[in-house]
DNA sequence: TCTATTTACGAGTATATGCACCTATTATCT
DNA sequence: AGATAATAGGTGCATATACTCGTAAATAGA
């Protein structure tokens, strides 16, 4: 009984989807699938994720510091940084202590955690060059530059 | 005793972080999750998130298709899709059946998901124009093309 | 046709992500 | 000082993501 006159149909326009296939959202969640899964393959051979290099990185970067603010730094949920450096404190690669102020908690790379990105630093520093080899010097730079003017763009509002 | 000539002390030059903010791994999560973030915001209302709108508008384009070959064209993992499908099943918005070739499943939009995907669009229409407004069209272009560009070069690979 | 291989999928496991709600501690106000 | 507000974190819940391993069905090869 197709095509009866009381059916309300959607009327969604064919043109419809071929927008959808730009959102924004959905183009950056599908590049970052594929690039996180290029970074993650650098590194399986040593343990460590694309995610947890960035972790020792940052906690290389500005160890000590508390969660909320690293947290703050990497744009990241305060909730999801504390999860995420549960595993980086199983491996040993970082400490998380309590601060003066008992509210807080500080998170510390240990020299294990160093020694890790140390190892590491060669094969994300590959798997960066062929990113940016794939793309082009020029395009990659200005991705990633337009990307973090993004960044600056949403935080702002 | 810090400072023993036999401490083998990792020799990170400051410098390597400077170059590890550059990550385009971490920068495309990044910028992942503010837009998320803010995608997610602007369908809440309607109890849809971003992800999810992508899930509904790709299976309105390509409906009916298998979960595989679905993946395929999102560049996502086949078992994450067919998990992700699953709260958009238990909403009624997506149904997946049995295929001809019994090894396979079939992805279908339902009128149901139809109606949610009508009134999701106006919801995802202002925020992509907003994002778009907060870089500047001719910025937001040229990061889309970029991406679109990065994604290719992956995949090629 | 019978076997070996390929293909499509699901379940288990682990990490990544963020919201709502709660607790503990500090800072502020009267 | 005592009451109130603000701040830092944690837990529970739900979704997002992908790898490994296992099963069922279709296909290719002998």
């Amino acid at each position: 009984m197709k095509g009866k006159i009381k059916d309300p149909k959607p009327q969604i326009d064919l043109k419809a989807f071929a927008e959808c296939g730009q959102c924004t959202c959905f183009n950056l969640r599908k590049a970052s699938r594929i690039v996180t899964q290029y970074f993650d393959d650098s590194m399986r051979s040593i343990g460590l994720r694309g995610t947890q290099f960035t972790l020792l990185a940052s906690a290389f970067a500005y160890s000590p510091i508390t969660v909320t603010h690293m947290a703050e730094i990497m744009v990241t949920d305060r909730t999801t940084l504390g999860r995420n450096l549960r595993p980086m404190e199983k491996s040993g690669f970082i400490k998380v202590e309590l601060g003066d102020d008992r509210r807080t908690r500080i998170v510390k790379l240990t020299d294990a955690g160093k020694e890790k990105l140390q190892e590491a630093y060669p094969l994300w520093k590959k798997a960066q060059q062929d990113v940016k080899m794939k793309m082009g010097s020029q395009n990659w730079s200005s991705m990633i530059s337009k990307i973090s003017n993004l960044i600056d763009q949403m935080q702002g509002s």
